[in-house]
DNA sequence: ATATCTAACGTTATATCATAACAGTCAAGG
DNA sequence: CCTTGACTGTTATGATATAACGTTAGATAT
């Protein structure tokens, strides 16, 4: 668990290019003011943040980053700001990884499946309808009032497997 | 993340009884014969502790356990110990509470759900071959070869239901 | 305008979870 | 016998996360 998020550089997923990046931005703003949430500096700067990273970042790497650009030095900064996003759609926590990432589709309802490579770290989110309406049965049959679900794939994304082929 | 296990004592899960912990354990020891693993003391012991737990165990409380009984009292003995266990599909990871819990069905081939409450703590391993279908298809479509999962859905058991109703 | 309230921020300090690295032990096979 | 490799235990440290508290700043009501 020493490998985070940038260590593979360029590797697999289509991470989010820059242009993407400001349109979720933009989204997320949008959702912020619609739903009366407060999209201050340090939050919206760790939104970026995640959004220009290549993979997840540990709590710590944007700690780091935001400390640079003048916010807090200490752990409770990252985090409130990290979860303050998941707790509002806009970001996700992979396990995993012990890590965090941009939301790819902060607008839509969703409970994302991640499909993490075992051989570059690279988080891909994908849609998960049929899983989590699976998994939604399946809580249902235990009688288990389902919240909410976390949902990560191990294993290699394409361009890993063609390199170890 | 600091209420782990037992801390609620008997609520939800019809958690592995004494008898059903038997069967399963006796079913762990045949695997290990026929796939040439080695069910060493301190292994085979912290599968009995993950079994008679209540709930899932943090690796500081079967640490705390094993020590007590005169196994080491270091922190890699029980993470040795209960990641052979994982590996070799005789316990589960709970990632959510930074836990373990014996795998309740370790003959068959499966990628467990794991509904986990968020009033109780307690985890219940659910089948879950719809979820791990639907999963496939869903990596399947994004190219990618998919090994493992991890699937934790967070809500409220049954008893926390009716509790709170 | 200004008093008041609350959410958010930043800090110190500490808790919690996990692994690297190395030495001793022991059973299986040459 | 003695080597070999897997297992155990230890020390030491690293990595992740939160509790608690004082301060700041934005909103609200007067």
């Amino acid at each position: 668990m020493t490998n985070h998020g940038s260590a593979a550089g360029f590797c697999c997923a289509d991470h989010s290019g820059a242009a993407n990046a400001q349109a979720i931005l933009a989204q997320a703003e949008a959702q912020a003011r619609a739903r009366g949430l407060r999209l201050t500096p340090v939050r919206r700067r760790t939104l970026e943040i995640l959004l220009e990273a290549h993979g997840a970042l540990g709590a710590y790497e944007v700690l780091e980053l935001l400390a640079r650009e003048g916010f807090g030095t200490q752990p409770p900064v990252a985090y409130r700001a990290l979860n303050f996003l998941v707790e509002n759609g806009l970001a996700h926590r992979i396990r995993r990884l012990n890590a965090f990432t941009a939301c790819a589709h902060p607008s839509e309802e969703h409970s994302a499946a991640f499909l993490i490579c075992a051989g570059c770290d690279s988080v891909t989110e994908a849609p998960a309808r049929g899983v989590s309406d699976a998994l939604a049965a399946a809580a249902e049959a235990a009688g288990f009032a389902l919240e909410r679900a976390t949902i990560e794939a191990v294993g290699l994304c394409r361009i890993c497997q063609e390199a170890s082929a």
